[in-house]
DNA sequence: GTCTATAAGCAGATAGAC
DNA sequence: GTCTATCTGCTTATAGAC
């Protein structure tokens, strides 16, 4: 056996620095998730790291070109999405929920979702991020579902997805914020049921 | 007549400044809801006025101060959704739109509005104001129809007010953004309608 | 790769002149 | 009531030692 010593990950960046780098990438995250861009300073992600601040400039250059790489969806997730039209119609609206919830629910996406809706507000860039996932990813799902008003049923679509983050992550409006997931997943598939592929009016 | 120079208004506060007081508090009600707590600064808030910065300090004494005076509610609003109980059953979901449109398309009560949504994100006291209009306005409305699970159909509906007032004036998602504010009722009105007095599941 | 020192700028808030 | 001057602290970012 040739393996050295370090941990795995044979292809991409070189050994050695990716170790720290990876903690500053989540320190960074849970930053812009939990007091937003303005308030996501170097010093409080270097010391959330565990590293010096000029560190985290060495790395990523800018705060802005931290935030862009540090922001980014696994790729899966869009892609669940709109391979969703391809599934029973029937059910379109809690597989939508369970998808969305499941984004939610898992630690590493959670932080890049919250991120994203908490910085909407203060980053130009949280706000694109947010319009292209609405106006993009879920405008994709209802273009391949062929109904009537696709834009408006999108839109609508996502005005629950970034309601919910809002009401359950950021402001934490009970009963909604201590909620299991299952719970939101039942309420919420009515909802996308409706909005998807129902009449409208 | 004996009416002085100055504008009306006979109650309140003595003459003189409440001119100068009342330019602060629509500048800083629209800084508020254009770029948020952290960035509306006393000198931005103090130029859109026309005035001097140190006149702002000198009118509320702190920033904490400032926003809690200015993101005040006319008190009309929230009186006017719990009266909805009162009307016919059967078309609530409508009302309840448009009233709350009809605070969204309102200038006066859109910055507020607005103000403390974008804020939510990063004043607590901005996240504290949404909890009490979500949990607090809404379900009164909502213990108030007699229904089951009334604090469950108050917080979704509370998700539709906030993702509505994200999606169309903070993160301004098209088509919704630039949708007539007719047209939003007419969409919302079925959600609602199903939210507060039709079986959840 | 890691850290110290520091530059340059803007924040909220205070004191006091007029 | 209005404004000037200023204090203190924090921000992003750079230069350079080790």
């Amino acid at each position: 056996m040739t393996m050295s010593t370090s941990s795995g990950g044979r292809s991409g960046r070189r050994r050695g620095t990716t170790q720290t780098r990876e903690a500053i990438v989540v320190a960074a995250q849970t930053q812009f998730a939990e007091v937003g861009y303005d308030r996501a300073t170097f010093r409080s992600i270097a010391t959330a790291a565990g590293v010096d601040p000029a560190l985290v400039v060495h790395f990523f250059g800018s705060k802005e070109q931290l935030f862009h790489e540090v922001m980014k969806l696994p790729a899966g997730l869009a892609g669940a999405i709109v391979d969703l039209a391809q599934g029973p119609r029937a059910e379109i609206g809690r597989r939508l929920a369970e998808v969305i919830v499941a984004g939610f629910e898992n630690p590493a996406s959670q932080r890049i979702i919250v991120g994203r809706i908490r910085s909407a507000s203060q980053h130009p860039e949280a706000a694109e991020l947010v319009r292209q996932a609405v106006a993009g990813d879920l405008a994709r799902l209802t273009a391949a579902l062929d109904v009537d008003q696709p834009d408006v049923r999108a839109v609508l679509a996502g005005v629950q997805v970034v309601g919910i983050a809002l009401a359950r992550y950021v402001v934490r409006v009970e009963p909604l914020a201590s909620m299991p997931a299952e719970r939101v997943i039942e309420l919420l598939a009515p909802v996308f049921q409706r909005l998807l592929v129902e009449p409208l009016t």
